[in-house]
DNA sequence: GTCAAGTCTGATGCTTCTATCAGTTCAGAG
DNA sequence: CTCTGAACTGATAGAAGCATCAGACTTGAC
């Protein structure tokens, strides 16, 4: 057992041995975010990622025991990414509705200004609405206010979830086939929202607030 | 060219040449339903889809050029039979928003009923939706109608669409992940319903009502 | 400067998949 | 019955990908 396969990345590690393997990590992990936001497919050679990364043949194999593994890293840090950027334009929002209504449109605007996110959001986001880790979690926390406040009407939270994220990707596969104007991101906000329980004149006005600006 | 790579299945062949070609055919994209639905991967080699099928390995090749092809055809077949299992059951109904709810609920049953339908339908329908040819023109056609009749409000129905869409493969998916009762098929109709721009008090009544057996 | 530990590298052997093709079987026509 | 054309079959050669490993390189400690 010669390497540490299984270490994460330490932010801010001390010595450059650390910070040189987290950086060739980092360029085998972008190289397959690149891949799959092109060609939405994970069936590339290990060869192909390796010179995408500009990395040795045999170095994957010191970062990644599978090529599944890549893609899964490549997923997580991919949605990490799109969570913190929501997250930086949303934390002063305190009604989750308005927080739901801005991260729809923002997504939206996402897709023109970071493409492989969308992409990949897109392609393989929906599983991972109910793990257990990620924007999941945050977004049903959200929900569950909401509700608490009688703000929103429904049953089960995770049912919720499920019909607010799927209508989200489908937003984006519709965004990938046709592009879109913002003003579909304020129709779907404004969907989601009357969906939530929300009355109809509430809605529009929550979906056409001036949006902030991404960082 | 030796063999009608092209020729679509002809549904009643007069002679039997036709018929056991078709029926080949049918066997190997049977073969492709499983694995998708199964493993969720194209990955297969042609040899084991060949030995699902229960036909020799150089008979793919007399109907099908590449893999890709035959699992693309096992998606339309796929998606083909839920329509047409959805049609069946809602061509009496003549309010739209009533077509809808039914087909989320009934479309929640089939997932006990028909699994590998539904496993398929939530690995790749959504990208399915805005095609020209299959459900989508369909569900788009009534939502047109409502929208004429005032009893849907939105401003663009292919956005609607996505929502609508993407709503329910999100409950294919929590319930790929927990097994889902009835009832979550009627809250997932009843917000798609308000969604669409019901009143809260109706959208519960259509989404609760009796609901017709699948044939 | 030298040494030890860890990382990077690509050539190599091995396995697996693909696409082809010549021969066989099957169905209908004469 | 025989003949013709089409579909079926599986052995085979060629291509491609995978995992390994021994050597080279980098870094930090002494």
């Amino acid at each position: 057992m010669p390497n540490k396969l299984d270490t994460p990345d330490s932010p801010a590690s001390a010595n450059r041995f650390e910070r040189r393997r987290a950086r060739t990590r980092q360029a085998l992990i972008a190289a397959a975010r690149q891949i799959l936001a092109e060609t939405g497919e994970t069936s590339a050679s290990i060869q192909e990622i390796a010179d995408r990364a500009d990395v040795g043949f045999g170095t994957f194999y010191n970062h990644f025991e599978t090529k599944n593994d890549l893609f899964d890293a490549a997923v997580g840090d991919t949605l990490e990414e799109y969570g913190q950027l929501l997250d930086s334009v949303t934390e002063g929002i305190d009604d989750p509705a308005a927080v739901f209504a801005a991260s729809v449109r923002l997504t939206l605007r996402l897709a023109a200004s970071h493409p492989e996110i969308t992409q990949i959001l897109r392609l393989r986001g929906l599983p991972h609405i109910n793990a257990p880790t990620g924007l999941g979690p945050r977004a049903l926390r959200d929900l569950e206010v909401g509700k608490a406040s009688g703000r929103f009407t429904f049953e089960d939270p995770l049912v919720a979830l499920s019909a607010v994220g799927g209508a989200l990707i489908g937003l984006l596969q519709l965004n990938a086939a046709r592009d879109l104007d913002a003003a579909a991101g304020e129709q779907m906000a404004e969907m989601i929202l009357r969906m939530l329980g929300l009355p109809a004149g509430e809605a529009h006005e929550i979906s056409t607030r001036p949006l902030p600006e991404l960082p």
